[in-house]
DNA sequence: TAACATACATAATAAACTTAGGTATAAGTC
DNA sequence: GACTTATACCTAAGTTTATTATGTATGTTA
Protein backbone atom coordinates (compact mmCIF):
# COMPACT_ATOMS: atom_id res chain seq x y z
CA UNK A 1 0.00 0.00 0.00
CA UNK A 2 0.90 3.55 -0.39
CA UNK A 3 0.77 6.13 2.48
CA UNK A 4 2.29 5.63 5.95
CA UNK A 5 3.24 2.25 3.83
CA UNK A 6 6.20 1.56 6.12
CA UNK A 7 3.94 0.93 8.70
CA UNK A 8 1.70 -1.90 6.25
CA UNK A 9 3.73 -4.39 5.92
CA UNK A 10 2.88 -7.53 6.80
CA UNK A 11 -0.63 -6.20 7.30
CA UNK A 12 -1.69 -6.82 3.22
CA UNK A 13 -2.60 -10.75 3.93
CA UNK A 14 -4.73 -10.38 6.53
CA UNK A 15 -6.62 -7.56 5.01
CA UNK A 16 -6.81 -9.70 1.87
CA UNK A 17 -8.45 -12.51 4.48
CA UNK A 18 -10.75 -10.17 5.77
CA UNK A 19 -12.16 -9.16 2.84
CA UNK A 20 -12.65 -12.46 1.52
CA UNK A 21 -14.27 -13.55 5.21
CA UNK A 22 -16.57 -10.90 4.96
CA UNK A 23 -17.75 -10.80 1.28
CA UNK A 24 -17.83 -13.83 -0.21
CA UNK A 25 -15.67 -13.24 -3.21
CA UNK A 26 -13.75 -10.37 -4.53
CA UNK A 27 -11.37 -10.01 -7.60
CA UNK A 28 -8.48 -8.16 -6.79
CA UNK A 29 -8.97 -4.52 -8.12
CA UNK A 30 -11.75 -4.47 -6.38
CA UNK A 31 -10.12 -4.74 -3.21
CA UNK A 32 -7.81 -1.81 -3.84
CA UNK A 33 -11.51 0.12 -4.46
CA UNK A 34 -12.79 -1.11 -1.08
CA UNK A 35 -9.83 -0.53 0.66
CA UNK A 36 -9.50 3.25 -0.67
CA UNK A 37 -13.19 3.79 -0.25
CA UNK A 38 -12.80 2.36 3.51
CA UNK A 39 -10.11 4.90 4.13
CA UNK A 40 -11.35 8.08 2.45
CA UNK A 41 -8.58 7.34 0.13
CA UNK A 42 -5.47 7.38 2.99
CA UNK A 43 -5.02 3.88 2.59
CA UNK A 44 -3.77 2.45 -1.01
CA UNK A 45 -2.84 -1.15 -1.93
CA UNK A 46 -0.79 -0.84 -5.32
CA UNK A 47 -1.61 -3.81 -7.77
CA UNK A 48 2.22 -4.45 -7.32
CA UNK A 49 1.80 -5.67 -3.63
CA UNK A 50 -1.42 -7.08 -3.94
CA UNK A 51 -1.15 -9.65 -7.13
CA UNK A 52 2.18 -11.37 -5.86
CA UNK A 53 0.46 -11.49 -2.43
CA UNK A 54 -3.01 -13.33 -3.77
CA UNK A 55 -0.78 -15.82 -5.80
CA UNK A 56 0.80 -16.70 -2.90
CA UNK A 57 -1.99 -17.10 -0.63
CA UNK A 58 -3.51 -19.48 -4.02
CA UNK A 59 -0.08 -21.17 -3.59
CA UNK A 60 -0.31 -21.54 -0.07
CA UNK A 61 -3.92 -22.84 -0.51
CA UNK A 62 -5.58 -20.35 1.51
CA UNK A 63 -7.84 -18.92 -1.16
CA UNK A 64 -8.97 -20.44 -4.88
CA UNK A 65 -10.05 -18.34 -8.22
CA UNK A 66 -12.46 -18.49 -10.76
CA UNK A 67 -11.80 -16.19 -13.97
CA UNK A 68 -15.10 -15.30 -15.31
CA UNK A 69 -15.42 -12.42 -18.56
CA UNK A 70 -17.36 -9.03 -17.36
CA UNK A 71 -18.02 -6.66 -20.16
CA UNK A 72 -15.33 -8.23 -22.18
CA UNK A 73 -12.86 -7.82 -19.31
CA UNK A 74 -11.90 -11.06 -17.30
CA UNK A 75 -12.31 -10.47 -13.80
CA UNK A 76 -10.44 -13.07 -11.16
CA UNK A 77 -12.87 -13.73 -8.65
CA UNK A 78 -10.73 -15.21 -5.05
CA UNK A 79 -12.35 -16.85 -2.63
CA UNK A 80 -11.66 -18.62 0.87
CA UNK A 81 -11.00 -22.49 1.06
CA UNK A 82 -12.07 -23.98 4.01
CA UNK A 83 -7.91 -23.78 5.52
CA UNK A 84 -8.39 -20.39 4.62
CA UNK A 85 -11.51 -19.89 6.78
CA UNK A 86 -9.33 -21.13 9.61
CA UNK A 87 -6.06 -19.04 8.53
CA UNK A 88 -8.39 -15.47 8.76
CA UNK A 89 -9.40 -16.26 12.01
CA UNK A 90 -5.85 -16.89 12.99
CA UNK A 91 -4.79 -13.81 11.43
CA UNK A 92 -7.05 -11.32 12.27
CA UNK A 93 -6.17 -12.73 15.94
CA UNK A 94 -2.54 -12.20 15.63
CA UNK A 95 -3.05 -8.69 14.57
CA UNK A 96 -5.61 -7.71 17.34
CA UNK A 97 -3.14 -8.84 19.60
CA UNK A 98 0.02 -6.86 17.88
CA UNK A 99 -2.54 -4.03 17.65
CA UNK A 100 -2.96 -4.09 21.63
CA UNK A 101 0.91 -4.84 22.55
CA UNK A 102 1.58 -1.45 20.74
CA UNK A 103 -1.03 0.87 21.62
CA UNK A 104 0.26 -0.43 25.38
CA UNK A 105 3.96 0.57 24.14
CA UNK A 106 2.39 3.72 22.33
CA UNK A 107 0.20 5.00 24.70
CA UNK A 108 3.15 5.10 27.97
CA UNK A 109 2.65 8.64 29.72
CA UNK A 110 6.02 10.30 30.14
CA UNK A 111 8.14 8.66 33.56
CA UNK A 112 8.38 11.68 36.04
CA UNK B 1 10.89 -8.08 16.63
CA UNK B 2 9.40 -11.84 17.02
CA UNK B 3 5.95 -13.60 17.69
CA UNK B 4 3.71 -11.78 15.45
CA UNK B 5 6.91 -10.67 13.67
CA UNK B 6 5.27 -9.93 9.68
CA UNK B 7 2.59 -7.38 11.84
CA UNK B 8 6.14 -5.45 13.13
CA UNK B 9 7.75 -4.31 9.84
CA UNK B 10 8.03 -0.48 10.14
CA UNK B 11 6.56 -0.14 13.37
CA UNK B 12 9.92 -0.45 15.41
CA UNK B 13 11.83 3.21 14.45
CA UNK B 14 8.63 4.24 15.96
CA UNK B 15 8.90 2.22 18.94
CA UNK B 16 11.88 3.41 19.82
CA UNK B 17 11.43 7.32 19.21
CA UNK B 18 8.32 6.97 21.68
CA UNK B 19 10.23 5.22 24.05
CA UNK B 20 13.26 7.98 24.06
CA UNK B 21 10.21 10.89 24.33
CA UNK B 22 8.85 9.23 27.47
CA UNK B 23 12.00 8.13 28.95
CA UNK B 24 14.57 10.85 27.76
CA UNK B 25 17.60 8.71 27.28
CA UNK B 26 17.52 4.87 27.23
CA UNK B 27 20.53 2.58 25.90
CA UNK B 28 19.62 -0.13 23.92
CA UNK B 29 19.77 -3.44 25.53
CA UNK B 30 16.88 -1.45 28.39
CA UNK B 31 15.07 -1.04 25.60
CA UNK B 32 14.31 -5.43 24.48
CA UNK B 33 13.50 -5.97 28.33
CA UNK B 34 11.29 -2.74 28.35
CA UNK B 35 8.92 -3.88 25.48
CA UNK B 36 9.16 -7.27 26.82
CA UNK B 37 8.09 -6.26 29.97
CA UNK B 38 5.14 -3.95 28.80
CA UNK B 39 3.48 -6.64 26.14
CA UNK B 40 3.91 -9.57 29.09
CA UNK B 41 6.45 -11.34 26.73
CA UNK B 42 4.07 -11.28 24.00
CA UNK B 43 7.00 -8.82 21.85
CA UNK B 44 10.18 -9.59 21.53
CA UNK B 45 12.87 -6.93 19.47
CA UNK B 46 15.33 -9.21 18.11
CA UNK B 47 18.79 -7.06 18.94
CA UNK B 48 19.92 -7.73 15.01
CA UNK B 49 16.88 -5.24 14.10
CA UNK B 50 17.36 -2.92 17.15
CA UNK B 51 20.58 -2.14 16.73
CA UNK B 52 20.66 -1.33 12.73
CA UNK B 53 17.34 0.56 13.58
CA UNK B 54 18.72 2.67 16.34
CA UNK B 55 22.12 3.10 14.08
CA UNK B 56 19.96 4.26 11.13
CA UNK B 57 17.93 7.08 13.27
CA UNK B 58 21.67 8.23 14.62
CA UNK B 59 22.72 9.04 11.44
CA UNK B 60 19.64 10.49 10.43
CA UNK B 61 19.90 12.54 13.09
CA UNK B 62 16.91 12.09 14.98
CA UNK B 63 18.83 10.86 18.31
CA UNK B 64 22.20 11.13 20.13
CA UNK B 65 24.37 8.93 22.01
CA UNK B 66 26.33 8.79 24.53
CA UNK B 67 28.64 5.60 26.05
CA UNK B 68 28.95 5.34 29.58
CA UNK B 69 31.05 2.49 31.80
CA UNK B 70 28.33 0.91 34.44
CA UNK B 71 29.91 -2.07 36.18
CA UNK B 72 32.64 -2.33 33.70
CA UNK B 73 30.28 -2.90 31.00
CA UNK B 74 29.56 -0.13 28.22
CA UNK B 75 26.20 1.33 27.75
CA UNK B 76 25.56 3.56 24.88
CA UNK B 77 22.73 6.08 26.06
CA UNK B 78 20.63 7.24 23.24
CA UNK B 79 17.96 10.44 23.50
CA UNK B 80 15.96 12.62 20.70
CA UNK B 81 17.95 15.68 19.47
CA UNK B 82 15.53 18.59 18.56
CA UNK B 83 14.22 16.92 15.58
CA UNK B 84 14.09 13.85 16.54
CA UNK B 85 11.70 15.07 19.00
CA UNK B 86 9.70 16.72 15.93
CA UNK B 87 9.69 12.77 14.08
CA UNK B 88 8.62 10.86 17.03
CA UNK B 89 5.44 13.28 17.13
CA UNK B 90 5.01 12.66 13.41
CA UNK B 91 5.44 8.99 13.20
CA UNK B 92 3.11 8.92 16.32
CA UNK B 93 0.52 10.83 14.56
CA UNK B 94 1.09 8.81 11.14
CA UNK B 95 0.88 4.94 13.30
CA UNK B 96 -2.55 5.60 14.94
CA UNK B 97 -3.88 7.36 11.47
CA UNK B 98 -2.89 3.86 9.88
CA UNK B 99 -4.04 1.96 12.81
CA UNK B 100 -7.45 3.37 12.68
CA UNK B 101 -7.61 2.61 9.15
CA UNK B 102 -6.51 -0.64 9.85
CA UNK B 103 -9.42 -1.22 12.27
CA UNK B 104 -11.49 0.31 10.13
CA UNK B 105 -11.38 -2.44 7.11
CA UNK B 106 -10.40 -5.45 9.56
CA UNK B 107 -13.79 -4.81 12.23
CA UNK B 108 -16.17 -4.36 8.58
CA UNK B 109 -19.26 -6.82 9.54
CA UNK B 110 -19.95 -9.46 6.74
CA UNK B 111 -22.44 -8.15 3.86
CA UNK B 112 -26.22 -9.40 3.87
C1' DT C 1 -7.45 11.53 -29.83
C1' DA C 2 -5.86 11.73 -25.54
C1' DA C 3 -6.60 10.70 -20.87
C1' DC C 4 -8.70 8.03 -17.43
C1' DA C 5 -10.83 3.82 -15.57
C1' DT C 6 -11.07 -1.06 -15.48
C1' DA C 7 -8.49 -5.47 -14.88
C1' DC C 8 -4.93 -8.41 -15.05
C1' DA C 9 0.31 -9.20 -14.63
C1' DT C 10 5.65 -9.14 -13.89
C1' DA C 11 10.51 -7.41 -12.91
C1' DA C 12 14.06 -4.53 -10.70
C1' DT C 13 14.96 -2.43 -6.66
C1' DA C 14 14.74 -1.08 -1.77
C1' DA C 15 13.58 -1.51 3.05
C1' DA C 16 13.05 -3.99 7.11
C1' DC C 17 13.18 -7.74 9.16
C1' DT C 18 15.07 -12.92 10.98
C1' DT C 19 18.56 -15.93 11.92
C1' DA C 20 22.88 -16.74 13.17
C1' DG C 21 26.81 -15.61 14.53
C1' DG C 22 30.65 -12.71 17.24
C1' DT C 23 32.99 -10.15 21.50
C1' DA C 24 33.24 -9.30 26.41
C1' DT C 25 32.05 -9.15 31.51
C1' DA C 26 29.58 -10.86 35.60
C1' DA C 27 26.73 -13.90 38.26
C1' DG C 28 24.73 -18.09 39.38
C1' DT C 29 24.65 -23.30 39.15
C1' DC C 30 26.27 -28.21 39.00
C1' DG D 1 36.38 -25.59 37.72
C1' DA D 2 32.98 -25.71 33.99
C1' DC D 3 28.70 -24.41 32.22
C1' DT D 4 24.81 -21.61 31.69
C1' DT D 5 22.42 -17.37 31.95
C1' DA D 6 22.27 -12.39 31.97
C1' DT D 7 24.07 -8.10 30.52
C1' DA D 8 25.56 -5.20 26.57
C1' DC D 9 27.25 -4.15 22.37
C1' DC D 10 27.76 -5.49 17.24
C1' DT D 11 27.54 -7.35 12.08
C1' DA D 12 26.42 -10.26 7.92
C1' DA D 13 23.72 -13.40 4.98
C1' DG D 14 19.42 -14.35 3.60
C1' DT D 15 14.27 -13.71 3.37
C1' DT D 16 10.09 -11.31 3.03
C1' DT D 17 7.38 -7.70 1.58
C1' DA D 18 6.82 -3.80 -0.13
C1' DT D 19 7.58 0.32 -4.06
C1' DT D 20 8.24 1.78 -8.56
C1' DA D 21 7.98 1.09 -13.14
C1' DT D 22 6.37 -1.24 -16.71
C1' DG D 23 3.32 -4.02 -19.93
C1' DT D 24 -1.15 -5.77 -22.07
C1' DA D 25 -5.93 -4.98 -23.26
C1' DT D 26 -10.74 -2.94 -23.34
C1' DG D 27 -14.10 0.76 -22.50
C1' DT D 28 -15.49 5.48 -21.42
C1' DT D 29 -15.12 10.36 -21.11
C1' DA D 30 -13.26 15.07 -22.36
Amino acid sequence: MKENSQLLKGTLTTVILKLLNDNNRMYGYEMTKKVKEITNGSLLITEGALYPALHKLEAEGFIESTIEQFENRPRKYYQLTSTGKKEAKKKLSDIFNFINDLQSILQLKPVF
